[in-house]
DNA sequence: TTAATGATGTGTAAAAAGTACACAAACTTA
DNA sequence: TAAGTTTGTGTACTTTTTACACATCATTAA
């Protein structure tokens, strides 16, 4: 056994004494609601924390990739299956699960809330805004904290964010989205600017309805100009 | 046992079939030598991969953190524990590892050869230059990748690159390590520019000595402008 | 009906950052 | 001492980013 474990890629992995962790995939899944930024969470009932918020996670099976494993927990909870999703971080410190030795990889992903309806029932699931959240059950809320700064690296470079818009969308609803993700302030006509120099935009000729002000142009995001990738970024 | 897997974070997790993917660690160390950036690597010695090279890796160990692994192997190879190493991508295909299901977290090094002498006798250990690579053992190969792109990333914003380096160095041997990493050419005036503006460099006054040519002046990292911030960029 | 309100839509000027580029000086080697 | 190699330096041009104001359109309240 001594040979092995300083020569990792040696031997057999027969011996039984090695499966001795666990691997869980966790998911942050974003979604965007009345302007604000918000998390899909379920009620953890594991007496250590009792009443916390936890992600939506689940063992990988062994006969499962690990990819696939964020497909399914992302299948199971939204019904969502075409949506773009990215591995983060893997935590394994040795007590971060009161249960065992458990090391997690988490994914995150962004989905548009109003595309399906959740099952409220189970466990409380339901949306909660980020910035509303300031413990989570186990090491979660490190988790989500370390998700949302790698949202807000990616939305910098690439078109992530409009898998959390309706299909038709206004600029305004796209402003801010980014400044909920981003937590700050843009300017207007800079924003617009960008957009459309970008070409990520095409203009739909047509003009939000029920708005109590001027209603504004509505555009879809341009799909051909990306393929694959606006799914996948790596 | 069906309903912990359908709420992770609910169950205890004492039914021994859930351990049956074993854990383990890669580490991409590296290094910068001859102008070439260059990867220390192993002989692989399992029979599918007879031959081929591999990186150095173990399993976690069940009272081990997932990042004192990291620092565990990269002690136990090269002796060094106080250098930069970051957490990149954990890959968890089904079938990357013959000898049964193992899923492995990578992390990434940088460190100057010159520091310590290597116990090259250790399965061929060695340092590759990394551009000479085309195959490796298991999916090494595309860690390997996987590890190259994430430091072209950082180095862009991060000063890491300094531990590739003697203490004192001059700026043509900065620039090739650069050209090296990111497999360009530069331009030296504005190199320079930059690095003197970036305020990364301290002037030693000192001259290079024994090259052939015009001697150049010798720097040193600047890093009190950084702290421990240096060494861990996240 | 009219006025107040609130969001839309638009362009330009200044500042900052990035890029391209050439020549004299210092040291080594032949 | 001449040829070769690398150092060290500044300026003009281009691109990107930032700051900023006013008329228009629809709704709501008076």
């Amino acid at each position: 056994m001594k040979h092995i474990s300083r020569f990792s890629h040696l031997g057999e992995l027969s011996d039984k004494d090695y499966f001795r962790i666990a691997l869980s995939v966790d998911c942050v899944i974003f979604g965007f609601e009345d302007g604000e930024l918000k998390v899909l969470v379920i009620k953890c009932n594991i007496k250590e924390y009792k009443g916390k918020w936890s992600l939506l996670g689940d063992l990988v099976r062994p006969d499962e990739d690990l990819d696939s494993a964020s497909y399914r927990i992302l299948k199971e909870r939204t019904g969502l299956d075409d949506v773009y999703l990215e591995q983060v971080h893997t935590f394994g410190k040795v007590n971060r699960h009161p249960a065992g030795r458990v090391i997690t990889t988490t994914y995150f992903s962004l989905v548009n809330i109003k595309d399906y309806q959740l099952k409220l029932n189970d466990n409380e699931l339901h949306w909660h805004p980020v910035n509303d959240i300031k413990e989570m059950a186990f090491d979660h809320f490190e988790i989500l904290t370390t998700c949302l700064e790698r949202l807000r690296e990616i939305v910098e470079d690439h078109p992530v964010v409009f898998n959390l818009l309706p299909r038709k969308f206004s600029l305004r609803e796209l402003q801010s989205l980014y400044e909920a993700i981003l937590n700050i302030k843009l300017d207007r006509r800079n924003f617009r600017k960008k957009f459309f120099m970008m070409d990520w935009l095409i203009d739909l000729n047509e003009y939000e309805e029920d708005v109590p002000h001027r209603p504004g142009k509505l555009y879809k995001f341009n799909q051909a100009k990306f393929g694959k990738k606006a799914k996948k970024v790596s």
